[in-house]
DNA sequence: ACCTGAACACCGTTCAAGT
DNA sequence: ACCTGAACACCGTTCAAGT
């Protein structure tokens, strides 16, 4: 029943862990338990070891959040800024609300840290930022960005979560209400131009 | 030292506390200590009672946090629905965009139970669906009122927080982001009307 | 009805010790 | 360097009992 709780290791034998394999249990546990899964104990015990091995790996909860969520925005399939820029901010911006849109739950507590300087966010800025230039934002364009991040992940923490009972119906009207106000505010910045 | 620890009350000897006083303790523990200090023991510990008396008076720590929400709401100043409709609309949105980022470090919990459903919340609503119907939003009033409010709630979500070093210019900058994206977002539903 | 002590099942993190 | 047991200082919540 208890999946390799007590392994039988004692204190010098190795588990042969390392961060990402402790990443990855983490994103397992999240996705099977949710958000209440993603506890330092119950990650552990995930891995048949015991919970202060953890910080072996990862210097802080906050920091195996962070890599966590650097993790999730790594299936995030960027366009390449070919065609029209409008229709690949558009199409990068959905791209990421379905992301995060899998993972709802931990979307808050990504706000609560005020956004990740991981690679992959990182990646997903500067894209940002040369998709809005060729839309002609100039020197708006640092506003634009973090208006349009700001908006996304507002909308996928507000997506209904994992336990609510939801109908594919209504999860579709959130995804149009998502696309209504993303239209609006790239109109918006487009027409600044 | 300790406040009213030991307030030596036997079992049957009440502390004359009510549901408005056990709020309000909670706002006083969120001002003082920020989001940390939002828990039943230490709001139980400032009211010198034993922490589960707080459930005679509150649900449930979610209960609780829907009440302190639904009080900070309230000193949102609704504008009458007079004058220019984008003017007041604008007007609205940074009022609650200022009061939530007094205490931005609550707003990811407002988030993940999905805004609350209080009275004050409810009257927010309604004023903004009277301001958009007088917009002329029409028929995507319900679109427009739901990208507005995440949008606003989001940029207090990532607002510096209490314990950031943050500069009254960077405050400063923040705000006026804010008032850009809603710009953008306002221009463009009026656009579509 | 309101409050108490005690308990339950958890947390994140640190520390000394073992190989 | 990696892992252990034990401990510290917490959580939210429930339960029986007292007035």
């Amino acid at each position: 029943m208890t999946l390799a709780k007590d392994s039988g290791r004692r204190s010098g034998q190795r588990a042969g862990l390392d961060r990402q394999a402790v990443l990855d249990a983490a994103r397992a546990a999240l996705d099977v338990d949710g958000v209440d899964g993603l506890s330092m104990r119950a990650i552990a015990r995930r891995l048949g070891v015991s919970p202060n091995t953890l910080y072996s790996h990862v210097e802080s909860k906050t920091d195996l959040l962070d890599g966590v969520l650097d993790d999730l925005l790594a299936s995030i399939d960027v366009p390449p800024a070919k065609g029209d820029p409008q229709r690949a901010l558009f199409s990068l911006m959905i791209s990421t609300f379905d992301v995060l849109c899998a993972h709802s739950d931990l979307v808050p507590l990504y706000l609560a840290r005020q956004g990740s300087r991981g690679p992959h966010a990182q990646r997903l800025g500067d894209q940002m930022d040369t998709l809005l230039d060729r839309l002609g934002a100039g020197t708006s364009t640092p506003q634009a960005r973090r208006a349009l991040i700001i908006y996304t992940i507002g909308s996928a923490a507000f997506a209904p979560g994992r336990d609510a009972v939801t109908s594919a119906l209504d999860m579709s009207a959130v995804r149009d209400n998502f696309v209504s106000g993303l239209t609006w505010m790239l109109g918006g910045i487009a027409a600044d131009r």
